[in-house]
DNA sequence: GGACAATGTCGACACGCGTCGACTACTTAT
DNA sequence: ATAAGTAGTCGACGCGTGTCGACATTGTCC
């Protein structure tokens, strides 16, 4: 019967004895700070070994002032969690692991600053990493005058101090317009992320609309924005009131991916073909997200491992004492393109 | 120019220091442990006040050998998450905030035990929650003879000793068989989630299956089953292939959400009306997702609050000594109606 | 042969906190 | 008046590490 008993952690001092050296010694073979003979590292090794010997972390993190985690702000509450914020989350935890770095996952409400400010100031973590960041974020006064390096995934409207990694949002409304100018599409409507995340300054949302619009008015395209919340029914509705504000309309660009599916639906049961009739154009879906729409949605977006990867390591830099450089990152738009994009079905040549 | 140099912590020494007590006292004023007058009190607490003291983590777990955090060993590379999961992550965090404890997301692999058994050992975390329990866990075992408490979410085939809170998804099968087969339906097709899952001991394919077959061939319902990826294009050429082996299937049961999509996404381009042509019923569809599928889905499923609330509870019922009682629950399903489901076409009354 | 550096090891202390024992100044029961 | 508490406070120590200074040993270069 094997009882669960608490098998009390051998200590450093346990090793320490039955190599028959001192703690220090210990501590020099563990760390390799100091040279030791080989001879005595093998009795050490072989101790810690028998002890199952793992240095206590808190122990550690006292002493040496470095407890080796990183905090992911968790939103919760919050628009949910989608493929993309996936991989770069799972970007994110390897990068920092690369470097020495266990990343954690601390659930925390966007507003709510105080707990915040507490995980800060009792040192568990070395640096911080926030996503959702909105245009005026509360969070990062609180990290700026708490010390704690720390990275956004995303940027606030008064960045330019700030150490963040970003995608290139300003880019992929001009893009998608020039890509679908050249296939001759002049009405184009757009079914958008919900006005409250905009009104939040949800940055994806702010940052990309601003620029498609005023190149849209440069260019004489007719442009019809709806905004839709993150649900397949929204989107239907969405599509619906669209189609019958603009009945014209020979493309549709979508940025939010519930909606999407949602008229996508719509468009299906109207018999209308895709690209044949209409041009289809999604912002922001991953590769992961391929599958879930059908047909597969030509795409403009952002390479999440990327961001999470860049974001870990700029954390890291920060980290180890690079106080002095400039560490932003815009990622480039990703344009895939898989057929749901066509010649406009007017023809005007 | 607000200078962002380290503002160093203030220590349990500055406090003391500052009101004129000792530092032992400041402890006890911190922790109520032993009197404290009035008088001193307010003098440490003015003084915390103006230097900004907040306790030392690492300090206060190293001493005290209570770190007050919990893992909550977050799976990557693996099924993504889905609205449930959020809703029980969400759950437990706020239950274990109740208790005085920060639950944190551990991102880690399934299969990565080494990694585990270094996390617990190195006596960072009090308590774990395992999600994404398969039938045959490696890391149960890690856990169980590290001594370190814990509680699943789910549960493995032998886990009558191990405290977990979980679904009983044993149910599931036959409410949805009899309410069903209440409608007049005999033949009916399902389209579960994908056999890699099962194959890896995945519970809730398990644990469904098997009491829905069995009730099925004692009730003499004719049951068809698909296996198809989370994905809605896996789940379109599912619902192509279930109709062609069955074309009379007048219900659908579904398992798995962005599959479940894809089917509603075929039947509504071949004009089958819901639920006048087709019965569908979801397993495991939370609210959060209910407006994910038009027509919403008439669905069986999990309180994923409830669960979450549970297992931190329990964890933390272990964690205060708890070591006698049997923590296991199970919760009952849930059903709700939302008019997805009908009178079987054929009206064999 | 001695000056010097490099190698290998030990002891002592600090990190910031919890907590035990002891001590003082009272209060209350005997 | 004495014993027996109780409230309030202090000093010292321990938690398990990292790391600095000191020391002994060995090798190297003139």
């Amino acid at each position: 019967m094997s009882s669960t008993k608490k098998p009390k952690q051998a200590t450093r001092a346990d090793v320490a004895k039955m190599a028959g050296v001192s703690e220090s010694t210990v501590s020099y073979a563990l760390t390799g700070v100091r040279p030791i003979s080989d001879e005595t590292r093998e009795r050490i090794e072989e101790a810690m070994k028998t002890l199952g010997y793992v240095p206590n972390a808190m122990a550690q993190a006292l002493a040496s002032k470095k407890s080796g985690l990183l905090a992911l702000l968790f939103p919760v509450g919050e628009r949910g969690f989608d493929e993309t914020d996936f991989e770069y989350v799972e970007a994110a935890t390897a990068a920092a692991a690369e470097d020495g770095y266990q990343l954690l996952l601390w659930p925390n409400a966007v507003e709510d600053v105080a707990s915040l400010r507490k995980i800060v100031a009792q040192g568990l973590v070395e640096g911080v990493l926030l996503m959702e960041v909105r245009a005026q974020d509360p969070r990062v006064e609180v990290l700026r005058d708490s010390g704690t390096p720390f990275c956004l995934i995303g940027r606030t409207d008064d960045s330019q101090d700030l150490t963040f990694v970003d995608a290139d949002f300003s880019q992929w409304g001009p893009m998608a317009l020039h890509h679908l100018l050249d296939l001759g599409h002049t009405n184009i409507g757009v079914i958008s992320m919900s006005s409250d995340l905009l009104e939040a300054g949800y940055g994806p949302g702010v940052r990309t609309e601003k620029p498609l619009l005023d190149l849209a008015k440069r260019l004489g395209i007719t442009i019809t924005i709806k905004h839709a919340k993150a649900t397949i029914r929204a989107g239907r509705e969405a599509f619906e009131e669209l189609t019958a504000e603009q009945p014209d309309i020979t493309a549709l660009i979508g940025f939010n991916e519930p909606a999407l599916i949602g008229a996508l639906e719509v468009a299906g049961a109207r018999g209308i073909n895709i690209p044949e009739d209409l041009s289809m154009l999604s912002f922001g879906i991953s590769d992961e997200a391929e599958n879930m729409t059908v047909p597969a949605q030509t795409t403009i977006g952002v390479d999440g491992r990327e961001l999470g990867r860049m974001a870990a390591q700029y954390l890291v830099a920060r980290l180890n004492g690079d106080k002095k450089s400039v560490l932003q990152y815009l990622t480039q738009p990703q344009f895939v393109d898989r057929g749901s994009t066509g010649l406009a079905p007017l023809g005007q040549k």
